[in-house]
RNA sequence: GCCGGGGUAGCUCAGUGGCAGAGCAACCGCCUUGUAAGCGGUAGGUCGUGGGUUCAAUCCCCACCCUCGGCUCCA
């Protein structure tokens, strides 16, 4: 035996080499190195690979900890404490089925079947809650131990879904959610925590559950068993957990944040548009407020597009069905539409996308090489029957308007024309404020879609290409098409991070095709262009309603509805109070005036309520220096400004954001 | 579409099987205000819609519409 057997030696992150006794755990580990290290450890991360604090390390392994307040830590936390909300539930609820439980972005849930379908309410989640408690303080270990795949169907007899998942292991075809449940095939792995629970999964855990504790059960939903509908539906339980009570209350309080810069709430408050019931679900309108910044946004994109060499084009909103027999859309896209009108002399439908009437404005006369690529743009106006458990707002709405643009191209064309809509789309998403950006290919699903299979590798390939030339990261989502080509979908990240789905670049090969596009080339020769689908702002109306959760509601000054408030003083002030105001409207300033019949206070609050960028106050000096007081948003007061100099720092504000590039 | 909440004044929300409530906003007065809520008064509701139960329904039951949180699906 040799000498040092007594002892191993594990090295970590830094480089460093430790010495510990044969047999010491990871926890072992960062006891020794320090007792803070200790308390804070849930995982350690052994030649790779994360396991469990209590397992034993390995002579010569490279081992770092896992702490509470790292990402990885939290998700350890959040699993684990999954599986003491499956406890909780399976003690409270007798004959409790439970099925799979992971730890997701802030939080984790977990999945039930109640007997007798029966359902959670908001008051089972608090008796739940203190359910828990009991459990973290009970202080029960996370034990480990691993089986056969005919041993785990013992264990979990009662446990159809645990079943359900290791025989998927078991056969090979477990997915990614299966594995995170339940280890491999030859080694099932389970976590006991108590006589009583005992659960299915890879791991890691903390120690024993007085590691948790700071969690809150968020809401109750209904989720399919393994996202089929056709499948049964289950209870879910939200939660969220963190290493802190004060990342916790922290982690609420951003969730509070959200929910006041809600573009919905915002409507509401600002006055910009409303979904009136009588209009039934998912339809707007504007009101005079949205209706200007709309209208701003529509003139930045027109102007835009005017300078990018696009061809403007209007098209109606119904259509005759053979047309959407042509296109297509009546194969693939029916659940999408709104259903059809009868008509003596045949069946109209709502159009869902604008594509099949720029199709035949492109056919309407022979073309030639020489007009491509030709550009056609329109703010067009579509209606989509989304389900009616889908609508969210603005975000997902039934009728809008896409600033939709068709491309016909050449083949040769293509590329190139790909790459520089890459620019301009980011040129615009920047101008409103977006900075931060994922893009994402999404391939063909080849059982809705038409084309062969030539085609689609052409059109995928022309937009990795495109994607590559820029040097852009992107993610591919396997079957996420049109069913009409694959495409270039980006997400923007708000302003408090969350990602949104605006823009899509889209190839397409097959409209072509089922309109018989051509083009006589250089050769004489008849040939079939290539069509681009592209929307910037992808609808206006998303678009908008991410705008203003973006801002908060707070629109920079170009597009704010009014950007300039001026409050007199008092009722004498008035009269200059309107001369101020008359030469901001001569300088082209959407701008107000409240009148003195309130407090000053009052009215001011009232305006920053608004969220107007600039309220200028005047009183006696004012009047007698031609001056104005300037409370600017987000900004300090100043007394004393000479109109002048407001107007230069307004039209700099405004020019900076404005400028078309 | 599915599961679970909800719909009461312009907004935010209380409330009850027996005449419908508050705060803010609105309107009218007073106050004439120097940077985020001055005072008093008035008005405002088919309690989402339609059916049912009941002597009596905003309240209980059913259906539908709209909406919220998810699932599924998507710009």
């Amino acid at each position: 035996m040799p000498s040092d057997s007594s002892v191993i030696k594990v090295r970590l992150p830094d480089d460093s080499v430790r010495e510990l006794p044969t047999g010491s755990t990871g926890l072992d580990l960062a006891q020794s190195i320090g007792k803070r290290l200790a308390q804070a450890a849930v995982a350690t991360v052994v030649n790779g690979v994360e396991s469990d604090l209590g397992v034993a390390l390995a002579d010569g392994a490279q081992v770092s900890i896992v702490t509470a307040d790292s990402d990885a830590g939290r998700h350890v936390l959040r699993h684990s404490t999954a599986h003491v909300l499956a406890q909780a539930v399976v003690q409270l609820f007798e004959g409790s089925k439970f099925s799979i439980g992971p730890a997701i972005e802030d939080g984790f849930y977990y999945d039930f079947e109640l007997p007798n379908n029966k359902t959670f309410s908001d008051a089972d989640l608090v008796s739940i809650t203190e359910r828990m408690q009991q459990i973290v303080a009970a202080d029960q270990p996370f034990v480990r131990s691993e089986m056969s795949a005919d041993d785990a169907l013992k264990v979990f007899k009662d446990q159809p879904y645990k079943c359900e998942i290791i025989q998927r292991v078991t056969k090979g075809d477990a997915d990614s959610v299966d594995a995170l449940e339940a280890g491999s095939a030859d080694a099932v792995s389970v976590y006991r925590n108590s006589e009583s629970f005992v659960d299915l999964c890879r791991g890691p855990h903390v120690p024993s559950t007085s590691r948790l504790g700071h969690f809150a059960l968020m809401k109750v939903a209904g989720a399919y068993w393994r996202g089929n509908e056709k499948g049964p539906m289950l209870q879910r339980i939200y939660g969220t957990a963190w290493e802190s009570k004060s990342a916790l209350a922290e982690h609420l309080h951003r969730l509070e944040e959200a929910e006041k810069r809600d573009h919905r709430r915002l409507a509401v408050e600002m006055d910009l548009l409303s979904f009136p019931q009588e209009l039934g679900g998912g339809l707007a309108v504007w009101h005079p407020k949205g209706g200007i910044v709309r209208k701003l946004m529509e003139d930045y994109s027109r102007e835009r597009h005017q300078n990018g060499g696009y061809k403007f084009v209007f098209t109606p909103h119904l259509a005759n069905a053979h047309l959407f027999e042509t296109s297509g859309h009546l194969q693939f896209y029916k659940d999408g539409m709104y259903p059809p009108m009868e008509m003596d002399n045949g069946t109209y439908y709502p159009k869902p996308m604008n594509c099949p009437m720029h199709c035949l404005i492109y056919r309407d006369r022979q073309r030639s090489y020489r007009e491509l690529p030709l550009r056609l743009f329109e703010l067009g106006t579509v209606y989509r029957y989304e389900r009616a458990g889908t609508l969210h707002g603005l975000l997902r709405i039934r009728g809008f308007t896409q600033d939709d643009s068709h491309i016909f191209c050449t083949e040769e064309q293509m590329a190139d024309e790909i790459a520089s809509l890459l620019d301009f789309v980011l040129s615009v998403l920047r101008r409103f404020g977006f900075n931060d950006f994922d893009f994402k290919l999404s391939t063909r699903n080849v059982d809705k879609s038409v084309g062969s299979d030539e085609i689609w590798q052409k059109a995928t390939d022309a937009l990795r290409e495109a994607l590559n030339r820029h040097g852009l990261q992107f993610t591919v989502a396997p079957g996420d098409a049109a069913f009409y080509g694959p495409k270039i979908d980006i997400d923007v990240r708000d302003a408090i991070g969350r990602k949104w789905q605006l823009s899509t670049i889209q190839c397409d090969f097959n409209l072509p095709e089922r309109f018989g596009l051509e083009y006589i080339a250089t050769d004489n020769a008849r040939k079939r262009p290539i069509m681009l689908h592209r929307a910037l702002f992808g609808s206006i109306e998303r678009f908008f309603g991410v705008l203003l959760e973006h801002y908060g509601g707070a629109f920079p000054t170009w597009l704010a509805p009014v950007q300039v408030r001026v409050l007199a003083v008092a009722s004498a002030h008035e009269e200059y109070a309107a001369k101020v105001v008359q030469q901001l409207i001569e300088g082209g300033y959407r701008v107000d005036q409240l009148v003195a019949d309130e407090q000053l206070g009052k009215r001011i609050r009232a305006s920053k309520l608004e969220r107007i960028p600039y309220v200028l106050v005047v009183g006696d000096d004012d009047v007698a220096n031609s001056t104005v007081g300037v409370n600017p948003r987000g900004g300090d007061v100043r007394r004393d400004v000479l109109m002048n100099d407001f107007l230069r720092q307004l039209s700099a504000d405004v020019g900076e954001t404005k400028s078309v590039a």
